[in-house]
RNA sequence: GUGGUCGUAGCUCAGCUGGUAGAGCACCUCGUUGUGGUCGAGGAUGUCGCGGGUUCGAGCCCCGUCGAUCACCCCA
């Protein structure tokens, strides 16, 4: 019998690397509540309807299936799949409890979701998303996508990741422009114009001329909008200087200039305007977001979202909405593989009481027993091996102190230094920075 | 889902035109018989991803499969 081998597209981390990934969804988690988000978890599985509502993102859907199910029950629209991303759920979480909830309702939600796409760097088939969303009843006032931002690049910022760049556009400028220009599928001109980066300016050229029957006067001043991306307001003036006059893009215009612009003056450089971001999913109708790794642009958005206003909808009412996702597998499980994020050691563990015979072990696990009551993580040594080896015990998974007790007292060595003082059990601390592992950088 | 490349010890890799496996690091023991890391000596380790085929003989050739990776697709 061999040894098991991992799943493709099922990243599954090391104790270390999974200490990092904690204490990045902590932070994030605490970033959230601090702007008031109240934690929502939904269930794995959707009704297929729900999942495919979207038409073209069906085919990426895990299936559910029960075993013993007859090859003639049905497995139509009354089948389960597990999610694939986090905003539909809660649209139907949303319809399904509105009238339970408070609008306008701010939620956050850190779930796995599932994707039955070919694995990739950074693409997986099972992967966490942290997501923000808020939703209101009826209206949805702008200011919203504002705050999405800011609340994304507050939880972002403070950790040790390389540095990230939030890309905005709004689809009604985008619209708005295409429209103004006289093109009528203006919805597929975006999808075209959003593979610019892929296929380069002569081929999305062609392509709209040939898909969606632009002049080639057209087309230049589609891809003459998607060159531009500022990292303040400044967009405004270029796209005006373009000639181009409609309602809706002056919509898009004033939305998308206050979102650059409270989100620079928050967290400078870490915005840009940049007309060429599209998204590909069809339900956003505002405002559109992409962050990137700034030099990672190859693994694609670690954090992306938008404002959606008839996700969730019953017919009577709508709960128009705007949110964000945070790709927590795509922005860590590069960076761990790569050895780029590590954590200071393998265990909570703080503190390894040795042992110097088997008999001293109830008195070892009381003095252990004290410093936890402290909140000190502390463990007793596995056996009452030479003190040698108990150090290496502790060594090997990176836990920095090793509590003693012989005729002088209680002792505790820093195996770093080497240093080693009689301490009172009661009212030795560790330094604020090994109470806990911490996330470390390689240079 | 389609196509390309790759898969040898825990890790990084070597292995000639097919002749039944090796290095470095890590690991274990001892020197140092109850305070680790250095140094020295010694030791263990693989169904060569898995299954099948060709051959007297396969790590090496062929087919399949699984995994990794890249491109397409799509997206976090």
């Amino acid at each position: 019998m061999s040894r098991p081998q991992p799943l493709s597209g099922f990243p599954e981390l090391l104790p270390r690397q999974r200490i990092v990934e904690q204490q990045v969804v902590d932070h994030l988690r605490r970033a959230f509540e601090l702007h008031g988000f109240a934690n929502l978890q939904t269930r794995a599985v959707e009704p297929m309807d729900q999942l495919l509502r979207k038409g073209e993102t069906s085919k990426e859907v895990y299936v559910l299936r029960r075993l013993q199910a007859e090859d003639t029950e049905p497995a139509g629209d009354d089948a389960l799949g597990l999610h694939f991303d986090l905003t539909v759920p809660f649209a139907r979480y949303v319809l399904e409890n509105a009238g339970k909830l408070n609008f306008p309702f701010r939620r956050y939600q850190i779930q796995p979701v599932w994707r039955g796409e070919r694995p990739q760097s950074g693409r997986y088939r099972e992967f966490w998303q942290a997501d923000i969303d808020i939703v209101d009843l009826g209206e949805l006032p702008a200011h919203y996508e504002v705050e999405v931002a800011l609340v994304v690049a507050d939880a972002l910022r403070g950790l040790p990741l390389p540095k990230l760049r939030m890309h905005v556009n709004n689809r009604k400028l985008s619209q708005g422009f295409y429209q103004g220009l006289g093109i009528r599928d203006t919805e597929e001109a975006l999808r075209i114009i959003d593979k610019l980066d892929k296929i380069g300016h002569d081929a999305v050229a062609k392509l709209l001329i040939d898909t969606v029957d632009a002049t080639p006067e057209q087309a230049e001043a589609c891809l003459k909008l998607a060159s531009i991306s500022t990292a303040d307001t400044s967009f405004v003036e270029q796209i005006r200087a373009l000639g181009v006059t409609d309602p809706l893009l002056d919509e898009g215009l004033d939305e998308l200039a206050a979102v650059v612009a409270a989100v620079a003056a928050e967290a400078p450089g870490f915005v840009v305007a940049d007309m060429k971001i599209a998204r590909g999913l069809d339900y956003y109708t505002g405002t559109v977001y992409e962050v990137f790794i700034e030099g990672q642009e190859h693994l694609g958005s670690v954090c992306s979202g938008g404002r959606y206003d008839k996700l969730a909808s019953d017919g009577k009412h709508t709960y128009p909405g705007v949110g964000l996702s945070i790709g927590v597998s795509r922005l860590l499980v590069p960076l761990l593989q790569s050895g780029a994020l590590d954590a200071t050691r393998e265990v909570p563990t703080c503190v390894l009481v040795a042992l110097a015979n088997e008999d001293e072990r109830p008195a070892a696990n009381a003095l252990a027993q004290r410093l936890r009551g402290r909140g000190i993580p502390t463990q007793v040594s596995p056996s009452a091996a030479k003190f040698g080896k108990q150090i290496k015990f502790a060594d090997k998974r990176g836990i920095p102190f090793v509590l003693f007790t012989n005729d002088e007292g209680t002792q505790i060595k820093d195996i770093r230094s080497g240093d080693q003082t009689t301490v009172d059990v009661d009212a030795w601390n560790p330094p604020a920075e090994d109470l806990h592992p911490t996330i470390v950088t390689a240079e």
